[in-house]
DNA sequence: ATTGGCACTCCCCGGTGTCGAGTGCTACCC
DNA sequence: GGGTAGCACTCGACACCGGGGAGTGCCAAT
């Protein structure tokens, strides 16, 4: 074993020993603890080099060292071996997620079972509407003078919309828009839809124009609003474990970013491109000051092939990181399962 | 004045700097603040008195007093006036909530301004489906076997479930059947619905009773799900402000208990049964461990006469209940008036 | 009934001293 | 040159002490 390789055993066993004891590591637990076959003083060397490279830090003069966000970077992109997950765990997951009723149940049941199994925050992104195809779009005229868009996708989701009308339709009128916008719309992706409905006004006459355009424009306009994209937060007592001493001082900034669905959607979008099945984010990579002392690992799920949302846990950047990449991976697996059924 | 009067004011004046300065309040600081025209001797024996009485407590033999949950429950009752808010306060609100496009979004904005009003944690109660009328139900049919039920109300919450079949409808059946439910159905209460669909079977064939039986019972099971009953929270981060210094040790279980959703529920329905225009849950009285150092504060909204669902703030039992009272009324009177447009 | 006086209690806070964990360095060995 | 043992040093954690002060309860006086 080259010393080279010794040193990033020595990281690997700061890493595992800080994350179980959220103590600094000193040099003798650390022979002590794990089968390195040196002596403390050999290990020091090793670490006053890890520090020198920024992997790993002490708090202060005496102490014993800690994993930067470097540190863990390399931990987790090198050091770390995927753990699997109990058979029982397995069944337990599957079962769990069968029972749910609807799409909003399914989510709800994932967000709530990953927070378990992490013991960490979880978070779960409704499939997003441009991602989905077009299952069946329903007008529904309400009193005299409002209808009611409904679109359905093939994830489950539904959205809809109420439309003021100038008068009372006919319902000869609403039927032909009805089955005119489903021939066209049916099976076809959102994202896509948009250019394919320019065409639809000039199978009406000249009357009927009106209407139909503004329900074409409110269909359009649902499909823009990319921040109607939702996203659902379970375990958020997680934080708070531990008398919440994984945070300086307190947790309410941590909070307080969790609540600011605009930051955790920007973070899964851009985790969404990095092209790696499990996306991990550590520290200062989130890009965002309350989440300084958080690690956040995501993963997609839904679709054969690409992804339609994303799926992931939030924790203190002390977390156990193949743990936690083992479980959003399972339940994202399985969350797949149950909406492709 | 009275002696008795005057208790009652040393009471209420305890409140009122606890809550404005978090510390234990002597009777020295009780004179010089509040304009009480005696001697600290004077308000000591009154203090003595009112702990004698339960209504106050010292943390430690040389401490100044602190409110007790009977002491805070007799401050509501009798001694505090309700605040009013400033009219850039209500233009404010009702802008806010003025620019919500759909029942999710009025709900969403809702809970976040309440939120940041109260500076504490907001809950808002979905509009009760049995509490609501029946507006439209659509029958969708999905593929060849399956049908989606779809129940509108006339607040604006759209309801759907997935129903499996045996085999493809008739396009006659599904709009014959469409129109049947809804001349029953439309305008009706929803809690009134179950024994009104009971006849409805009778006016079909008995090759097409099963498909139509199904779907009563589908409708049935959604309603009947009162579990469904869905909240939605925001501004626990404000539950961390101060250092969390609000709480014995850690807000663990207090969050663990907002994400229990049953336990709000079950709250929300008792003190709608309280037949106040709105109602306080006051430390012990929520009958619940997580919430011992918390309460809650909430009112009806939606609806003539009786409401529809609640909506509520939950801080410390330490907090400005005549502020929290005044902004919780205040949305919910907003909130009704744009549901009811 | 109210008040001034007074003794008493007990928390808070700063200072001090000890203990121990952990380090860096140097000399030494293979 | 890499590994090791020994050693002096640093510095936080913790316990202990003592003064200061806020606040109380009680009593005697008005």
């Amino acid at each position: 074993m080259s010393s080279e390789d010794r040193r990033l055993d020595v990281l690997r066993a700061i890493v595992e020993d800080y994350v179980l004891t959220r103590e600094p590591v000193g040099s003798r637990v650390l022979v002590e603890r794990h089968g390195l076959g040196v002596s403390p003083a050999t290990i020091r060397n090793d670490m006053a080099a890890l520090e020198e490279g920024g992997y790993i830090a002490q708090p202060h003069t005496s102490a014993g060292r800690v994993p930067t966000d470097k540190g863990y970077r390399l931990f987790v992109d090198r050091l770390s071996a995927v753990k699997a997950l109990s058979s029982p765990e397995k069944r337990a997951i599957q079962d769990f997620l069968e029972n749910a009723v609807d799409l909003d149940d399914v989510v709800d049941r994932s967000v709530r079972l990953l927070a378990q199994l992490t013991q960490q925050v979880a978070v779960v992104q409704y499939p997003s509407l441009r991602q989905s195809a077009m299952r069946h779009l329903e007008l529904v005229p309400v009193g005299e003078r409002r209808l009611l868009v409904v679109i359905i996708t093939d994830t489950g989701r539904v959205e809809q919309r109420t439309l003021e009308l100038a008068g009372p339709p006919t319902d000869a009128l609403i039927s032909q828009l009805r089955a005119r916008l489903n021939a066209v719309a049916t099976g076809r992706r959102l994202a896509q839809l948009v250019g394919a409905l320019a065409r639809v006004p000039e199978a009406f006459g000249p009357d009927d124009r009106p209407l139909v355009q503004s329900v074409i424009n409110i269909i359009e306009e649902t499909l823009a609003q990319e921040s109607e994209e939702r996203i659902v937060l379970a375990g958020t007592a997680n934080l708070a474990r531990g008398g919440g001493m994984d945070f300086t001082h307190t947790l309410s900034p941590v909070l307080e970013a969790l609540e600011e669905q605009v930051v955790l959607l920007r973070l899964l979008t851009e985790m969404a491109e990095d092209s790696v099945a499990v996306a991990v984010r550590i520290g200062h990579e989130t890009q965002h000051e309350g989440l300084l002392e958080t690690s956040f690992v995501t993963t997609g799920y839904g679709g054969d092939g690409d992804s339609v949302a994303r799926i992931g846990s939030i924790g203190p950047t002390r977390m156990d990181y193949p743990g936690t990449i083992a479980s959003v991976r399972a339940v994202a697996r399985y969350l797949s399962r149950i909406l492709a059924a």
